[in-house]
DNA sequence: ACCAACAAGTTTCATTTGTAACTAAATCGA
DNA sequence: TCGATTTAGTTACAAATGAAACTTGTTGGT
């Protein structure tokens, strides 16, 4: 067993006491990757449909047309990763792009009546999703995880500019 | 402006009320990123570490001697990323392999001196980007919200296998 | 003892992902 | 009205990731 240098197990306590199991960009990390995991192999399996894909299903659903542009600061993903998921979408017929006539760079992007019908297939079974993950869990205690991982967005991009 | 086709926006409300926004998974996913995304860059730039390094590196500097295999299980990541991640500190000489005298596929992975100098150093800035992700909120609700990620992994999986 | 099943780690390969370079169009200033 | 800068979107390329195959070693049944 060993332990070369010390009495005790070779590790001594963290400076100020870092457990990575409580650590919280550790837990969110391995959170969320659980959870991105489940969603991502259930519309996959289920529709045939990457997160990105499903993510402008769900705000062209919700808002309307829209411009790539606009699925980037809605969305939050990259627009190389919008533009290859809108293109994979407009492909299998599920969106449709039209010129945008006053602005010829930029395309208005819908749902095309098949893209609804999977779009009020879909939300409801991701509705199902989230209240399953969220059992156990009080109205209140979601609410102060929400408002949480909004604040730590926020807090993470605010300190990514220091 | 604009809207070519009704009178109101063209999408109406989602079936039982989906709103990206406010979409569980949309928003751990969002947050885990801006949160990752920061602390990724700021120990490749300080330190020159990946994740999956830092956190060998951490859970090395907790617990001591270690196995891949123990380490996999402990850091949840996958078996190759724990095996590259090893190789690169091993080749850096922040880790040390010795040979498994108990089983022969097997090593012994431990921090070398260099390593422990590292960890220590790491250790407190990891702690100092946490509180400062954490300012506003009481403990008692950064209480709620580990529980909650704790129990969103373990929900996550659980509907892995239905 | 032996062979089948299994486990630790590594390597290979295909997919995903994001950064940087690029094209085309709009805007802004002189 | 022209050229410089900026923006929408795509393409090209390089790095990260993970599944599957592989190697080496262990274990358990007969």
């Amino acid at each position: 067993m060993a332990d070369s240098e010390g009495g005790r197990p070779s590790a001594a306590a963290a400076p100020s006491d870092l457990k990575l199991d409580d650590y919280l960009p550790y837990r969110l990390s391995v959170a969320a990757n659980a959870v991105s995991g489940l969603i991502a192999r259930a519309y996959q399996a289920r529709f045939d449909l990457t997160i990105p894909q499903w993510r402008l299903i769900a705000v062209l659903g919700e808002d309307g047309l829209s411009t790539q542009q606009a699925l980037c600061a809605r969305t939050l993903m990259d627009k190389v990763t919008v533009s290859r998921a809108s293109a994979a979408l407009v492909e299998r017929g599920l969106v449709l792009r039209t010129p945008n006539a006053s602005d010829r760079r930029s395309h208005r992007l819908a749902l095309t009546p098949e893209g609804a019908a999977l779009y009020r297939q879909i939300a409801p079974s991701a509705l199902a999703y989230e209240a399953k993950l969220l059992t156990q869990f009080s109205p209140l205690e979601q609410q102060v995880a929400m408002k949480l991982l909004r604040r730590l967005q926020l807090a993470a991009i605010d300190l990514s500019g220091d």
